[in-house]
DNA sequence: CCGGGTCCGGGACAAATGTCACGGGTGGCC
DNA sequence: GGCCACCCGTGACATTTGTCCCGGACCCGG
């Protein structure tokens, strides 16, 4: 019996697939979770042996989880389940340790098999998507400018990024003009919005 | 039996209802879609009692094809079902004469049940999302203004966005302006989220 | 017919934004 | 030690953006 931990935000979406899984008749839901703080809790409290993460939850990311999960739960391998299939996304879940990497396109039979891949040691990921993520190259950003990009997402002016960020005004423009370079861009929002593409946030 | 029609975008989601209705006694899923230029085709097709739709969907709008529905095929009734219970949502899928709105946060069991509510000639929509429709306000937004507003989502600059609607610069700006001022926001981007984040778009 | 609304444009101005050159500081690596 | 990358900040500059004013056009309801 494999014991299965799911973390998904949607309700409905979390639903379905409890439901679905649970009829297989070799996987348990051990655990469900929609918030990305209760994984490695829930996670310590069942031991499951596949646990299965969306990527973006409130609360903690599910690649920041992952990679705790790997180091406070050896014998769990993890499962990235997404909307997005961003090849900066594939790229850190393959840095914290995931085994598989799925979007949420594509057949829900794949599911069931992915998890019984994973559990035998297998990696699952699709093809097409991990030369996406070859191709693109690594994140060319720096952490200051991940941090001044991050805080402009909603339209906060350069003040205002400033305090969030403690920064100086001039310096955070200096350092948004930098990101808009890297990103080949020509404004602040061109540039967030390239970089979420690639998942470089 | 209930004839369902099934449109949505997420092959993941999409097959995981599809099953899981699937289940139940007095339910069948004649149709499943995941363009929104393919339901009103195959709703003449198949002649479904329910339209269980998502909002955001290539090519066409759940929005834009449920008032089709209505008049063309006019026995089927329209569940609209999203992500975002954004209350400009709400609003337009009430007038495109929808029957019912959920959102995919709330649990699963409550889908069958709303179907069959629906059918039954009832309305199915969340209280609290309804109180938040009302009291919002309608969109305070012009046609144009729409249309510039929807034009700058990615970080066009005024030139492009003129090219792109066919305007003088300066009338983006102007307009532009206006919508910054209804928004009550501080700049396009923040324009361009509340407008969003309402359901204006 | 006379408002009032929306549509479309122009001009002028202040503020915000993006760019560039420049400084100094730290820390890692050869 | 020297090199390099990143960090943080300043000042100056051109461009873009946001605002406010002003026209003229159209259509609709009173």
């Amino acid at each position: 019996m494999i014991k299965l931990l799911l973390a998904e935000d949607q309700g409905m979406m979390r639903g379905a697939l409890a439901l679905l899984l649970g009829l297989e008749e070799d996987i348990e839901i051990v655990a469900q979770v929609g918030d990305g703080d209760e994984i490695v809790p829930k996670a310590l409290e069942t031991k499951p042996d596949v646990a299965l993460l969306d990527i973006e939850l409130p609360g903690r990311s599910g690649l920041d989880a992952a990679a705790d999960l790997r180091a406070r739960v050896p014998g769990c391998q993890v499962l990235i389940l997404t909307t997005f299939g961003r090849p900066g996304y594939l790229r850190r879940a393959m840095e914290a340790g995931a085994s598989g990497f799925l979007v949420k396109d594509g057949p829900v039979e794949d599911l069931a098999a992915a998890i019984r891949r994973v559990l035998a040691g297998e990696r699952v990921i699709d093809p097409a998507l991990a030369a996406a993520a070859l191709s693109a190259g690594p994140n060319p950003l720096t952490q200051r400018e991940r941090d001044v990009l991050a805080a402009a997402v909603d339209g906060a002016t350069v003040a205002d990024i400033a305090a969030k960020v403690h920064l100086s005004p001039a310096t955070v423009r200096n350092y948004l003009s930098a990101a808009i370079g890297k990103t080949q861009t020509r404004n602040r929002m061109e540039a967030v919005r390239a970089a979420r593409q690639n998942g470089w946030l």
